[in-house]
DNA sequence: GCTACCACACTTGTATGGTAGCATTGAACT
DNA sequence: AGTTCAATGCTACCATACAAGTGTGGTAGC
């Protein structure tokens, strides 16, 4: 949830967003310790800005504070992995059965440009930018529906189930039948068949599940 | 999501969780001012722990805190009313029919002691209990499906949705209908019939809309 | 060699002073 | 009278100092 205001170069929020990235990149590997100090000499600033930062992010189950101690990255709990899928394919399936109700022109042809982009990521092998117009297209059809507040808590929800898709990711993945499911929806979504989209949505979610079982043999640091 | 860890009595968490109390319950109503000062004054300590509890609440929308302006109670979002509504009825239903496949007992004997509770509360008009109980119900739901950290999410959605029912409450509330949908939810995940307990469930949350429109006419400063 | 203990180097939690920016007020000016 | 603008008092923001708890390594005593 971005609501948070704040002027948006603060030094408290430059190092949030850039923690916050760097956490869900897991370019901040789960397990890393942090401490307060040796982030402000990092950023260069004094302890009170990257201390809120802290407190943010554990709000947001990011990193772990415990008192007297240190504070670490948290690790990826399979539980919440798991609450994280059931959650997001309910509000999907929801949200584009009321898309094919009711879907704005330019909305609908963000999600064509947003295809294009994706075939053109995929030949490219791209993995990283096909993550993120993944995550584009589907945040399109949430504010297509007037549902960005939906999908900003589905995000912090899942900041859990995407690290663990961002470890899948550099095992195995296959981006082709995602892009034809994608495109699939949007065809669905223009003839207002919301069965039919509703359907290839919850297909669509059960491929990106990463098997957490394969994930914590070849992870077993990162995985509670 | 309350998994901020931190110990539970620091300075910064009673006043965190105190505000977040008041606010919910619209002892503080929306559009309040706080300033980080006058806070410090009536909680006896610092502006350090004050300032980190507004950062906190920040994150989760309920206050709104302007550069170098001040910091305000939020207003109710309309938006954001409806949209967690939305998002309340599609978990709703989906944990209700997991309910009916797998519940175990305790939950249904905890569920079956709530809704005693909520009879004896409903004679006493207590209603600020009836809330409580309300709420603990659709939690016991989440809780026999393992669904907690989705329970969490809704709640931090609803702020906004829970304050104008709040409000809703003063003007006029029947609870007995209510109550006789919850007695029914139960029976039907007893009897294993998913469609009917969804059907109800859906039923349930659609009672207790409350009008936004006409809560904007009754108190047009609490509403954006 | 083993154990108990203590000093020290960490950590996060809290207090406080100073800074920059916004808003209001009121006086000077047109 | 209406407008401009500077003084003033407010705010959140940040830096710094101190307090208090935790873990660790070294050392004295056995």
């Amino acid at each position: 949830m971005d609501w948070s205001s704040q002027q948006p170069g603060s030094a408290g929020n430059v190092v949030y967003s850039r923690l916050k990235h760097q956490i869900l990149t897991l370019e901040l590997p789960p397990g890393t310790v942090l401490s307060e100090k040796e982030m402000s000499m990092v950023f260069q600033m004094s302890r009170t800005p990257v201390r809120e930062s802290f407190v943010r992010l554990a709000q947001e189950g990011l990193v772990l504070v415990l008192p007297q101690r240190g504070t670490k990255v948290s690790l990826i709990d399979s539980e919440l992995v798991e609450e994280g899928r059931f959650m997001r394919e309910q509000l999907e399936r929801a949200v584009i059965r009321l898309a094919c109700e009711h879907f704005p022109e330019e909305m609908l042809i963000a999600l064509d440009t947003n295809l294009a982009m994706q075939q053109e990521s995929m030949e490219k092998r791209d993995d990283q930018r096909m993550f993120d117009l993944d995550e584009a297209f589907h945040r399109t059809l949430f504010e297509g529906c007037r549902k960005l507040g939906t999908w900003a808590v589905i995000q912090q929800m899942n900041s859990h189930l995407n690290r663990s898709r961002m470890l899948w990711l550099s095992t195995d993945q296959h981006w082709n039948p995602l892009y034809e499911q994608h495109k699939e929806m949007v065809e669905a979504i223009r003839r207002r068949d919301p069965n039919h989209a509703e359907r290839v949505m919850k297909m669509h979610l059960n491929l990106s599940i990463s098997n957490m079982e394969v994930l914590k043999e070849k992870y077993p640091n990162y995985i509670k």
